[in-house]
DNA sequence: ATCAGAGCCTGCCAGC
DNA sequence: TGCTGGCAGGCTCTGA
């Protein structure tokens, strides 16, 4: 489902109502999507009821990961990747009326806070997402440092520095680049081909032979789409939803992703499509160099 | 260092 | 109608 702008949307869509909201129950339909890491006791009750009896204490997005942390300084904290096709969605419990299982729903948890009684539901058809309870803050930071700077939140001016850094030896393919979450977080497919097209590089060109200035192009072009995507809700293309089941309409403005064989919006050439890293990628052939 | 390919899973769609 | 193959927004491992 969700490159970093959806995961954004997601954050926003469920931050209100978990906010101090306190986790009363917890339901693991399928233990397999979730693991405990670095409790000496408690990893057995972690994995079996992650975060219960936690108050929330706040929601982090970076890059496409989702943490959501207990409130204290060595509060638990619950990082969530959907993967493909994962989602978390919000119900209210409404009293004497059982949810009845959704189809994919791996965890349930049940909140109580200022909106009453809440559900909040995992749900990853394709299970390529997982859920991962560290025991507090440090260590889920210490673990977070593997990713890159975050598309969303960076400055041009550090991502430019980043991107230099990190890939002007590189003999990879911009795109292959770009898809590292060690180097700018956030972007999946979609948004890689949408900001490479927005800075008229070509996907297949040597990391080696980008120059300091279409760096600089290529750190704007990334931040413009993924925050243009999350104004716009995120894309839906299938199955992306916020918490609250509300669809983005972010696709809409996709200038490459999803458009072979169609006119390129700039210059009118046929966009092509290629693979490139295992990944199809659409591109202009005509002005993007 | 980098790539292709395979694998992890399920759902959907086009084509036969 | 029903089957088959291909494809999908992610990530990780293997072997070359």
């Amino acid at each position: 489902m969700p490159e970093s702008p959806e995961v954004e949307c997601l954050r926003r869509s469920l931050e209100r109502d978990l906010m101090s909201a306190r986790v009363v129950a917890v339901r693991v339909f399928r233990g397999d999507v979730l693991r405990a890491v670095g409790f000496d006791r408690g990893r057995d009750r972690e994995q079996r009821r992650p975060l219960l009896g936690a108050s929330i204490g706040g929601l982090e997005r970076h890059g496409k990961e989702l943490a959501i942390l207990e409130a204290g300084p060595d509060g638990r904290v619950l990082r969530v990747r959907l993967g493909m096709t994962g989602g978390l969605r919000l119900d209210p419990i409404v009293p004497g009326r059982a949810l009845a299982r959704l189809p994919h729903e791996h965890v349930r948890w049940t909140l109580e806070g200022a909106s009453g009684r809440l559900a909040l539901r995992h749900v990853d058809p394709r299970r390529f997402g997982d859920l991962v309870v560290f025991t507090d803050p440090e260590s889920y930071r210490h673990d977070r440092a593997r990713l890159g700077i975050d598309g969303i939140t960076a400055s041009p001016r550090a991502m430019a520095t980043r991107l230099g850094r990190d890939l002007a030896r590189s003999r990879r393919s911009l795109k292959a680049a770009l898809l590292d979450q060690g180097v700018v977080a956030g972007l999946g497919n979609i948004y890689a081909d949408e900001a490479l097209f927005r800075a008229r590089l070509d996907p297949q060109r040597g990391c080696r032979t980008v120059g300091t200035g279409e760096w600089q192009t290529l750190a704007r072009s990334i931040r413009e789409v993924l925050r243009q995507a999350v104004k716009a809700g995120g894309s839906t293309l299938r199955d992306y939803r916020d918490a609250r089941g509300v669809a983005g309409s972010a696709q809409r403005a996709h200038q490459a992703y999803g458009r072979a064989g169609m006119p390129c919006l700039r210059c009118g050439a046929t966009l092509q499509s290629t693979l490139i890293a295992g990944r199809t990628t659409i591109r202009c052939s005509s002005c993007q160099h």
